[in-house]
DNA sequence: GGAGTTGTTCCGCC
DNA sequence: AGGCGGAACAACTC
């Protein structure tokens, strides 16, 4: 669930938080989760490394960890998918699971998924909870890790001041396929997924199946604006819990109460009052006011 | 029991 | 060639 407000949350959270700490150990009981090195390697290439600063690309959360010298030689990329989380705190062992053991923001089910753990020289832990595992991590040498087409084959920013109207008009009008698969392919812009591609287009009045290269330039305006002023409302509030999305601290976004088109099918248009339509592609719904949002 | 659920890649079909 | 649907990853909720 996690798309470009909510890592950019977490990795905020996380710079705050546990930059200069050394990683003291690991532990996992999901080895798939664990791409890059061998799971059963990882502890003891990570362990006594410290870390130096958090980034994002994309939907990827860069932790760059160091020996000392080199600030940014080691890298650890984390990418949630559909159901993870990163959370920080304290656990304890029960039942050879980990659980935290307080009866605050934690006592929730995410901490039930928890299936990779980074012990931390403080005494706290940085856990990985994953319900449907599908999370994943790889490690090494950042100058190998940022190679991988993870990072490489990855589009640009859309938050990024150099992330022009132009930029983002040349990049959308050659392409044939629908609007709404373009705006969530990682590979044509980071960051945009299911819930903020129909925020996108129910604000900018596109219906989601208009063809992109058929979208005239003050189409393709709109949609760039309404891309900056969503994605940048919904950092602002933390991102969106529309389903389980939680903080590093395990505290819910608060973007969710302004979504208004994401799994509004079958509801009234806030704008219009016409009922809300959805529909399937490539296996997804898309949600979009059929009076607002005209296929031409 | 069946359909639907956030991300991404890949495969086979047109 | 390239767009598209479906599968795969896995496990939950409605």
């Amino acid at each position: 669930m996690p798309e470009l407000p909510e890592v950019q949350t977490i990795v905020d959270d996380l710079n705050k938080r546990i930059v200069g700490r050394k990683v003291a150990g690991v532990w996992y009981d999901w080895p798939k989760t664990i791409k890059k090195p061998k799971a059963t390697d990882l502890e003891k290439e990570i362990r006594g490394l410290k870390i130096e600063e958090i980034k994002r690309r994309g939907k990827n959360i860069l932790i760059y960890l160091s020996k000392g010298v080199d600030k940014s030689a080691y890298l650890l990329l984390i990418h949630l998918k559909m159901t993870g989380h990163l959370l920080y705190g304290n656990w304890q062992m029960k039942n050879n699971k980990p659980v935290f053991p307080g009866k605050g923001f934690l006592s929730e089910k995410v901490n039930s998924y928890i299936h990779l753990i980074f012990y931390l020289d403080n005494g706290l832990e940085l856990a990985l909870s994953d319900l449907r595992k599908f999370a994943k991590v790889i490690f090494g040498p950042a100058e190998e890790i940022e190679k991988l087409g993870e990072l490489h084959k990855i589009g640009p920013e859309p938050l990024n001041q150099s992330f022009k109207v132009g930029k983002f008009i040349s990049l959308i009008s050659p392409q044939r396929r629908k609007i709404k698969q373009v705006l969530m392919d990682p590979k044509v812009i980071a960051g945009i997924g299911n819930i903020y591609s129909d925020e996108i287009l129910w604000q900018a009045k596109i219906h989601p199946l208009r063809s992109a290269n058929s979208l005239k330039p003050e189409e393709l305006e709109k949609i760039y604006k309404s891309i900056r002023q969503i994605l940048e409302k919904a950092l602002k509030l933390r991102g969106t819990s529309v389903s389980d999305f939680r903080d590093p601290l395990g505290k819910p976004g608060l973007y969710g109460k302004k979504l208004l088109a994401y799994r509004r099918g079958g509801e009234p248009c806030l704008r219009c009052g016409v009922k809300m339509k959805r529909l399937k592609m490539g296996g997804r719904s898309s949600c979009y006011c059929s009076r607002c949002q005209i296929l031409k």
